[in-house]
DNA sequence: TTGTACGCGTTATCAT
DNA sequence: ATGATAACGCGTACAA
């Protein structure tokens, strides 16, 4: 039951606990021969230093804290991809949490993990916080945090985005060259930056072009998929929009199954557009234009980013903002007139 | 940027840091007056028992390692939201391996978690890997183990599977049904038992038909798109089968890509039915008949079956094997003659 | 009901 | 180069 532990290992080698932690250390004076010769014990005893008792004397986990708001989505676990391989390279191990949009588990996550389990935090928030001031209780202990692709704005904090703003912008701004002129804007929160950047993308393309604004056309959705479908539908029978510019994936999903429910054609009667990170937006029918943000890259820069904060906290900034490019992919969802064959 | 201990709360409330540490027990002796104004001290104070110190202590770290062969994979990150909940509801944590379907990052990862990190592990294993009997070691030890979906046959421990024999068996005969001769089967590899299950289902469904089994429709694939696109492509030209069963995901839409670079119709000339996850396989062009495994349930299952062995192990059958069943969806990739509308 | 004291397994300091 | 020992922060047996 009971794995063997320093001492064991010691007294089975004639040697005193001490030598044998230098082993396992990369700085201490130890000779060669001995060196080897515990290890080669170690292994053949299958002895590991204890993690816990360890970072107990260490002061450190090794250990970083992923917080996302949804796990069973393409770009969070392309982002946390990216995450895992950096971490791991240096030797570090990953908590996963899983907020579900929910502002307590947000909070309460946050909250455990300073007991030391973590030595730092990757997260990407909720869309329900209105009081985030929490956060600033955990920067005074410092806690090293970053934020990726969905923010609090007023935590002040290193963070990793996508230039939201001008990829709305000149995502809709296709929609218009394609010929639309009664564009809806799908948003989950308005609140939330991220759903701020991008409406205002939006609704800055429209005055460029001239293109009245009406405000039934930006639709506050949920997460819930049946909902959203009950929300659309109603809003394309209500507004007949000739365009639908969607700021996260699942809307751009919702609104193709909203059309063919009501038989309506995309692209020839309805022109999509959306935030996506699926990587078979080809496949789909018609083939989805995308704006594609670096997932992958979005978490290995957050990695680094912690890991620099970590290792050498004089050197970062906290107000550190880095701004990756996102990609705007046309396909046939937004093609003109004819349906093109792929 | 220390958080505070219990002595230093102790000394605050001039009590001993035996009595701190038992208001945080729930079933230590302790008045409800003082626990009532510990608790209150340390929510003032943010003070948390330090999560190391505690697990040297108990022998136990309230976390659980998940290793899956990929993280950005619609199967797997639904596993593991179904895992996140029944932990999470327990209050264990959740470490996160990806292995890039690696053998040695396997070995590595379990050897590793020997150390105290994690008090079990929930496993779908790498393809690769032929000798895996340092599982056994492990086993010896007694780090409690389960397996899902790709196992190895030969490890006993209990697992969480898919009636896999029974849906490809299905799946192929519903090829047959709709009048495929030539039915190619995309496995990514053999020697994995699932790969083997799957494929024997494909076997035997020729066989009922009485259509004669030719072994170079069976295609060993990769995990590279690249090199997939070119063995699909000449495979499809080569052997110019009339099916296309595919044994994961990925090769599904990599038949897809090589179909569309052949300009070979989906599912005039090629039909094809595939296992995966995909929530928006009705979307696709053409919608993809799928056998869908219930990947959140098998979470919930392994991780059930998981904390069943930590808290009862004398209540569980080492050799306990949890079937659930797939279902095949049938839609427009299989679909007859003309190209159906939707 | 509360306090004292020890040990969980390590690593760092100091001594040899 | 190696060994003895204290300390990391907590939980519990035992004493009061």
């Amino acid at each position: 039951m009971r794995n063997i532990n320093i001492k064991e290992l010691a007294k089975t080698l004639n040697l005193s606990t001490s030598t044998v932690s230098r082993a396992f250390r990369d700085n201490s004076d130890i000779s060669k021969e001995t060196k080897d010769k515990i290890l080669a014990a170690a292994k053949e005893l299958n002895y590991q230093p204890n993690h816990y008792a360890s970072n107990l004397r260490e002061q450190r986990s090794k250990t970083i804290a992923v917080i996302v708001p949804e796990l069973a989505n393409n770009f969070f676990s392309q982002v946390i991809h990216g995450i895992e391989g950096v971490a791991r390279a240096r030797g570090y191990h990953i908590l996963i949490y899983s907020t579900d949009d929910d502002y307590e588990k947000e909070v309460s996550f946050i909250r455990h993990l300073h007991n030391g389990r973590a030595d730092g935090i990757i997260m990407s928030v909720s869309g329900e916080a209105n009081d985030h001031n929490y956060l600033n209780e955990l920067n005074q202990k410092r806690l090293p945090l970053v934020f990726f692709d969905r923010v609090y704005e007023d935590i002040i904090t290193p963070r990793v985005i996508t230039n939201d703003y001008e990829s709305s912008f000149s995502a809709v701004q296709h929609l218009i060259k394609q010929g639309c002129k009664r564009i809806a804007c799908l948003v989950i929160n308005k609140n939330l930056s991220i759903g701020k950047t991008r409406m205002q993308g939006y609704l800055d393309a429209l005055a460029k072009y001239d293109i009245p604004f009406d405000d039934r056309l930006i639709v506050d959705c949920t997460n819930s998929y049946k909902r959203n479908n009950v929300i659309l539908k109603d809003m394309l029978k209500r507004l007949k929009p000739d365009g639908v510019f969607t700021s996260v994936e699942r809307l751009a999903f919702a609104t193709y199954y909203a059309c063919n429910d009501l038989e309506v054609a995309i692209p020839e009667q309805v022109k999509v557009v959306g935030f996506s990170s699926l990587q078979i937006a080809p496949l789909l029918n018609p083939s989805l234009t995308t704006v594609t943000q670096p997932s992958t890259e979005i978490g290995v820069e957050a990695a680094s980013l912690l890991f620099k904060m970590l290792e050498h906290p004089e050197t970062v900034n906290i107000n550190e903002k880095i701004v990756l490019g996102s990609k705007l992919v046309k396909r046939n969802s937004t093609a003109l007139g004819e349906l093109k064959k792929r």
